[in-house]
RNA sequence: CGCGGGGUAGAGCAGUCUGGUAGCUCGUCGGGCUCAUAACCCGGAGGUCAUGUGGUUCAAAUCCCAUCCCCGCAA
């Protein structure tokens, strides 16, 4: 079977893995140009590029989907069937209508709940009981296909980001491999999604980063490990950032101290107040070094009682 | 070559501008006080000041040059 794959950061290329043991399976791969990064801006190829060139996969990297020369590529290769992770663009309708067992999409949530692009962030940054991934054929909106199969699990206290995330993509990849082979075997029954009971997860921004302590201190908490460990949750202290990376609930009820205020400092950490409870910082960053506790930050800086965090 | 901050004792920092004996908080080790202590007091050990056996100088953590590493912004 011929299987064209689109995908693009880390999450999917953990699926492109996992389809790649297949060997019946003859996979072509479909990702974002290269584009300049990081500190210095350096052309670097995506997740998804680096493994499908580890197995020898042809690898094709279109600016725009909608133009005539991807119209070729998808000829060419003649897919049975696409599989697409994260792939970071709508398809035109011509590539959903293309493969003869359809366009199959994971996603990470279990939808209709967080469609878009930023579901793992947002659950865990929502604090939700139960979270988990979902397999669907695509339709023209965004993420609003039927849908095939799920895989969920309920959200420990010390999940973060990167542990939701990892867990997902491994799982998820299992999922996609199932669901593929049942397309395959023309076993899979779709069902609809209730758009009434849809929710949207949209892209991280800087905004979202930012805490002021002003909500609960669990919700500060959520905030701080849906977004770790990456992009963090940063505050500002004295006018310059200061990034938080582990925290933990000191107390949830409300006692009228001013949000963002540091109550005290000592070896288990910088404790705040919240608009509801308090929240003590564990980990840091701040701006120009590197990771360290809250405790190594106090020390060589002097007393932090009484200063206020977010501006 | 996108802009910027930083690398000093086991940890976190000051000292660098204005070259001249290596400092602070904590940890650690020893002693003291105490019914006792994570508290307090006294003392000790621990540093080629990122790298170059680089340049300038009577003298470099400090000024100049090159390289490596970490981080913030921006994308």
């Amino acid at each position: 079977m011929k299987v064209l794959f689109m995908g693009t950061p880390e999450f999917a290329a953990v699926s492109l893995r996992r389809l790649a043991k297949e060997k019946d399976l003859r996979i072509s791969v479909v990702t974002q140009p290269d584009r300049p990064q990081g500190r210095h801006m350096i052309l670097t190829p995506s997740a998804v590029k680096k493994e499908a060139l580890a197995h020898g996969f042809p690898v094709f990297q279109p600016e725009s989907l909608k133009d005539g020369a991807f119209m070729e590529t998808l000829a060419a290769v003649n897919p049975d069937l696409i599989a697409v992770v994260a792939y970071g663009k709508l398809l035109p309708e011509y590539i959903l209508d293309y493969p003869r067992l359809g366009c199959i999409n994971l996603h990470g949530s279990l939808l209709p709940a967080y469609r878009g692009a930023a579901p793992i962030q947002r659950m865990v940054m929502d604090g939700v009981k139960i979270y988990g991934v979902t397999t669907m054929y695509m339709g023209k909106g965004l993420d609003t296909g039927d849908m095939l199969e799920k895989w969920s699990a309920r959200l420990q206290d010390d999940d973060d980001f990167g542990t939701v995330s990892d867990r997902l993509s491994k799982e998820g990849a299992e999922l996609l491999l199932s669901t593929v082979r049942k397309a395959e075997e023309g076993t899979l029954h779709p069902i609809p999604q209730k758009e009434e009971e849809a929710t949207y997860a949209p892209k991280i921004g800087k905004a979202d980063c930012f805490l002021n302590f002003e909500g609960s201190a669990r919700e500060a908490h959520n905030r701080i490990r849906g977004l770790f460990p990456v992009p963090l949750a940063y505050t500002v202290l004295a006018g310059k950032t200061l990034k938080i990376l582990k925290s933990e609930i000191d107390c949830e009820k409300g006692n009228g101290e001013e949000p963002g205020r540091v109550l005290h400092c000592d070896e288990r950490g910088i404790l705040v107040a919240c608009g509801e409870g308090r929240l003590r910082l564990l980990t840091v960053r701040p701006e120009g070094k590197g990771t360290m506790s809250a405790a190594d930050f106090i020390k060589g800086r002097g007393i932090l009682q009484g200063q206020k965090l977010g501006h």
